[in-house]
DNA sequence: TTGGCTTCCGTAAACGTTTACGATAGTAGT
DNA sequence: ACTACTATCGTAAACGTTTACGGAAGCCAA
């Protein structure tokens, strides 16, 4: 005898009973709760995970898909750490569970995502690392699932969605490197077809004409998202003939090899080239500092799950129908690798 | 109508045969077997988990425990992604799945266990962060749940772990800091009561002593494991008033504040200061390079897997029983930042 | 023809929950 | 005393699988 039988059989009471008591439903005498939940409590008594989602048919899990192997998503493990850290603070005043599944670098994602829904894992789902092209989207649209991504995607199906604000930082980024008087800048931008490739180069050219200067796409460098990437773009920069004074930088970790990689030509950020990129916790130890342009990430997990949960039936009444797409802000933190201008 | 019995109405079979005919059962035929396979394939079905593992008990997944929030692992931006990585080629083999279980920094690592187990969630599991003294190991081993350990621990019970061998790396360090004339060596542990702490410190000690130097325990420095904990580091070396001439670095990431608090003093690792540290992505990116031990983290993984599936009796005869407790080896990578030399 | 094998397949129970439904007892109103 | 209602609880069906069991059909030997 297991689970709820042991538990009603120690009570004297019907599984009918524990089962209620201990769900809160509204039939069932107080001194009774009160007895089924010390006892479940002493006993160590949970719900059966697998019995309860056969019967309900939902599971209480929110699934956040992302992919392994190394260097694709361009973040640090502490990136999405610091979401997940955000997500579970909603979470938990649901009783909901995050996992994370963990889509290999073998598999291809649709496949497994397919997979993991058939099976029935979780209630809900956060799709990261989505792609210009994602299948995923249209298929977790017909299946209405509830899901929300982590990024946008030129599939998208009215799903809600939180991406960085890659826009606003290219406009940033662009304006105040060509307000000291820089005319030939390098962006970055990661060697696949993830979205924000195409929105921040994109937004780049825009700015740059408005300021009446052309974008020279000569000037636009792919590379892994990885401190390796950062070195190579420092090597392709510094063999252009006419090389670029300033340079945006995309991904977080690439600054620390594209630092290494100018520096061992003699060529110092800051002083001898522009350098903008993205907020992490070792850019702000690099020497010299990394302008740059950070997200709170926590805050970004909360909103993600509140966005989430927004949208899904049994739990839409505690949060209000907010924007369900939105452009995460980055905040402005200044730095000493911009210090040279090019007037 | 859902599921195997929509497949089964779809061929006009039982929905018996057809789960024999998918679970590979001998007796079915054969060429309904065939039509089984193809049917299910091309309506895309998969068993539903949930009813799987109701009956079975089983549910296919093995969980990799870790905690959320920023700092607590640290290790480097991509050391899980790698070793997940690792993981899922062998369990690729087996049709299982490896889920992160993340557990918040809100929750007590032991209460997130209970529950994960009391739910069935998953039939085996791997832990990370291990503690010096962690309840979870006695709890696992009670319930007989297959488990293996990325750490060891006082309170082991027995059971599979692989953990760093950061003995290896205290003795090859000390050893080679010595034999270039060091006499002051520094050394990081972690701020918590994480075991490596003790058994770095431990071996550190030891070989100082089997060189005949004695070991100033004022030397011992507790930090966060991150690139401010390095920062801090660097900052309370500089304040000595008989400075070490030497320091190593326990964890990955806190080189990259160490170099930056250095620096803004004027100390130049490799040139005024001897350091190794951790092998990383970005270590390899560090100007000076750091002189580091570095580790093969898929390889790790790949052991992990194999280890934990020998322990389970489902998957235990694909795998000879190899030691079942062992130290991973780091490999010694030169650089130049233990350069200095104190002869 | 009978009996015994083998091969294949259908039936139904079981896994641990939740919940619709009905049963019981008590209470109050007439 | 009878009805009507409420509060509380037990019973059993259902969720989607897997699998033990038994039955039907075919084959072969006696």
């Amino acid at each position: 005898m297991k689970g709820i039988h042991l538990l009603a059989k120690h009570l004297n009471v019907s599984i009918g009973t524990v089962s209620r008591a201990l769900n809160g439903k509204p039939d069932v005498n107080a001194e009774t709760r009160k007895r089924v939940l010390e006892a479940a409590e002493e006993l160590g008594y949970v719900p059966n995970q697998s019995g309860r989602a056969l019967r309900k048919g939902a599971t209480g899990v929110i699934g956040f898909m992302m992919q392994t192997g190394s260097e694709i998503t361009g973040h640090g493990d502490t990136f999405f750490m610091s979401v997940f850290d955000g997500v579970q603070t909603v979470f938990a005043r649901h009783k909901l569970d995050l996992v994370a599944l963990l889509c290999s670098s073998q598999e291809d994602p649709y496949d497994y995502l397919r997979r993991i829904v058939a099976r029935g894992f979780a209630d809900g789902l956060i799709l990261s690392s989505t792609r210009r092209i994602d299948h995923r989207f249209d298929f977790l649209a017909k299946r209405k699932i509830p899901f929300i991504s982590l990024g946008r995607s030129l599939t998208d199906v009215g799903q809600p969605w939180i991406d960085l604000d890659f826009e606003g930082m290219a406009q940033a980024s662009i304006d105040r490197l060509v307000a000291k008087g820089h005319r030939r800048i390098a962006v970055t931008r990661p060697h696949d077809d993830t979205n924000l490739g195409y929105v921040f180069v994109d937004r780049c050219r825009e700015a740059l004409a408005n300021h009446g200067l052309a974008f020279d796409e000569d000037l636009v460098f792919r590379s892994m998202p990885s401190e390796a990437g950062g070195y190579q773009i420092a090597r392709a920069i510094l063999a252009c003939e006419e090389r670029p004074t300033a340079v945006v930088l995309v991904n977080e970790t690439i600054a620390i090899g594209l630092y290494r990689g100018l520096e061992e030509a003699g060529v110092k950020p800051g002083r001898d080239i522009a350098v903008i990129g993205r907020h992490s916790p070792h850019a702000r130890f690099l020497s010299p500092s990394l302008t740059s342009f950070s997200l709170n990430l926590r805050d970004l997990g909360i909103s993600l799950a509140e966005t989430l949960l927004a949208s899904m039936p049994l739990y839409a009444e505690s949060y209000p129908q907010g924007p369900s797409r939105r452009l995460w802000p980055m905040d402005f933190v200044p730095g000493e690798s911009d210090a040279f201008s090019s007037k």
